[in-house]
DNA sequence: GCTGGCACTCGTTTGCTCGGAGTGCCAACT
DNA sequence: AGTTGGCACTCCGAGCAAACGAGTGCCAGC
């Protein structure tokens, strides 16, 4: 049984929690918000709530906190995306469009992300495995040296360093640069690993060799996934406002400091929908104070990657939610615009 | 009257305090190291290093901790660089031999630093300013766009896209490539952008114009200082063994955002000198409570920046100092390698 | 179904005592 | 002159009890 006025009740707990810090008493509600009852009938309410797994009193004689529920129904139910300020709009707009390549974008959004929300942010890198090929160079250092340039449509540029066993000529290096661009211009990553690897066999027999070795580094370049898990964080001077240092700063802190946990909270589930975990919902039991919210970004549906905020569960879920989703999509324009 | 005995005390009272965090009496001090002499004789000489400033006594009846200037005279006087143990050299062998590119190296320097002092390390990115052109490239995306990317020869590649507004040739790119590098390839960075302003002045007039953008991304990209300014940090949950949340954690916390900060902190001096900076030395009084170990790296006494680890002013120095120490080198050594 | 009243609970704050670690000083010893 | 044992003194912090008060649950009345 979860009447309206229930709702408002617990509605009004989580907000007056989220601004104090301290758990709420009935009377404190009554007059912080219009409720238009009294302080018993709330109280009433309150007990409800409570047998419904809502909310929970620490000890008999406290006010009541919400449960990881009670953020859950309130997450689901009765928030409402804060709207982003004027202000905050154009802040988003003018540093983001400021960005001068793809590391660039990623720093910037974190920052963004973490004063917007006064939490810790989180972004991760676009994967290298959804791209697609834009341009291959061949570059002739000295003649047994290459220096192969992979540019992919995200804006990334990976370069490896290939040592010849013999000398090659510029002709030939232009021939094979022609190639390998033939074969995998425009093609999305794993396919393009794929192609390049029956290159040698159509090449000319002098070439083999050489042919052979650039081919290596860059299918080893291509597969190479160390990308797909850089992430950038940023805002964990925000951390010094939690309340509870050993419970949830430290475990936190130490979360940040492995980008393969930080990727499973953000959760590389592939959807670009706005999701929150909310507490023990997270797959990290040491982080069950800690609430994320994330979402994909990437040009029309196509996930790059993910961002996000992590923050406590007492957190100001509107706000967070709203800078997150402006953020994802602004960084997904640009994204866009950069791959034209 | 600094004479040999009172040294030994001092010695023992870092060492102490820094082993247990809490103030050391002269008893404790008597019995942890074999000192020779009873406590009485230790008061007395606890009682002159306090006159002459190297400890201090947070109340009357506590035992003594050392000052900032204490620490200084142990740094200066009585440390002796903690020897790093085969498997800790070893483990920094493998680690940073197995880094693919500049990013890599900079990421495993940084958590190499933090695990090796258990402490917040800090690594600067190679400055732009001091290196020299490797190679340009301009690849051809569009008949009208041009990517234009610029390796030097500290590793870091740098991309920007230019837009043209008429449509270049191929031969014509080509000619502008072998200009651009003759011009530059081998020279140091800002050498390297006065010789390109003048080059627009001596090509095809019908070049003139891509000539000029293309040259005018080249000298924006070589003169920007954005790289200089960056700094991976790694080990932030080290922070969590500090005993002060108040005033040590969160003023570094927030120092460790600004990376403006943590370059003023690492100190840009230039020297590649092991510079030890106590407590209240520092540039910022907020971080009165805490000290940086640096030292600039890059080979042979070319200085390409630097990386350190912060701490408490009480921490391990001879551990961190050779831990800092023995990393510079091997970065210094890798940096060396790549660049032959 | 809402409300005012009331007894009750229990964590927090305050004030207090008391033990002990550590000191400074002094007189005696080497 | 430097070192030592002894001793009175200081003061922090642990431990405990009492007072406080915010908040509750319940009940009778509207």
């Amino acid at each position: 049984m979860v009447d309206d006025r229930k709702l408002d009740v617990l509605r009004a707990i989580v907000e007056d929690y989220v601004a104090t810090e301290e758990p709420v008493g009935s009377k404190a509600l009554v007059e912080r918000h219009g409720l238009g009852v009294s302080p018993a009938t709330v109280r009433n309410d309150m007990a409800a709530l409570e047998d419904e797994g809502y909310i929970h009193q620490p000890h008999t004689s406290a006010g009541r906190v919400p449960t990881d529920k009670g953020y859950r129904l309130f997450v689901d139910k009765l928030a409402t995306l804060k709207p982003m300020s004027a202000a905050e709009r154009r802040a988003i707009a003018t540093l983001l469009d400021g960005a001068v390549d793809l590391d660039d974008v990623v720093q910037k959004s974190v920052r963004l992300l973490s004063q917007l929300t006064r939490q810790v942010a989180i972004v991760q890198y676009p994967t290298l495995s959804r791209s697609t090929v834009r341009h291959i160079e061949l570059v002739s250092l000295t003649p047994t040296r290459v220096m192969v340039i992979l540019i992919l449509s995200t804006g990334r540029v990976e370069q490896r360093l290939v040592e010849l066993d013999a000398a090659v000529v510029d002709t030939d290096l232009a021939e094979l640069r022609v190639a390998v661009n033939q074969a995998s211009a425009g093609v999305q990553i794993a396919a393009a690993a794929a192609a390049l690897g029956d290159l040698p066999d159509a090449v000319r027999p002098e070439q083999v060799d050489s042919a052979r070795a650039i081919v290596g580094v860059l299918t080893e370049a291509m597969s190479d996934h160390r990308n797909d898990e850089r992430v950038a964080v940023g805002g964990t001077a925000n951390l010094a406002r939690y309340g509870d240092f050993d419970t949830a700063v430290r475990p936190l802190l130490e979360a940040l400091e492995e980008h393969v946990v930080l990727l499973k909270l953000l959760g590389e589930s592939g959807t670009d929908a706005l999701t929150v975990r909310i507490g023990h919902e997270g797959p990290y039991s040491e982080l069950a104070a800690t609430s994320v919210v994330a979402t994909g970004y990437g040009p029309q549906e196509f996930h790059l990657g993910s961002l996000g905020v992590v923050g406590p569960t007492r957190m100001d879920y509107p706000g967070s939610m709203a800078a997150v989703r402006a953020v994802a999509r602004y960084v997904s324009r640009i994204l866009d615009e950069g791959n034209q």
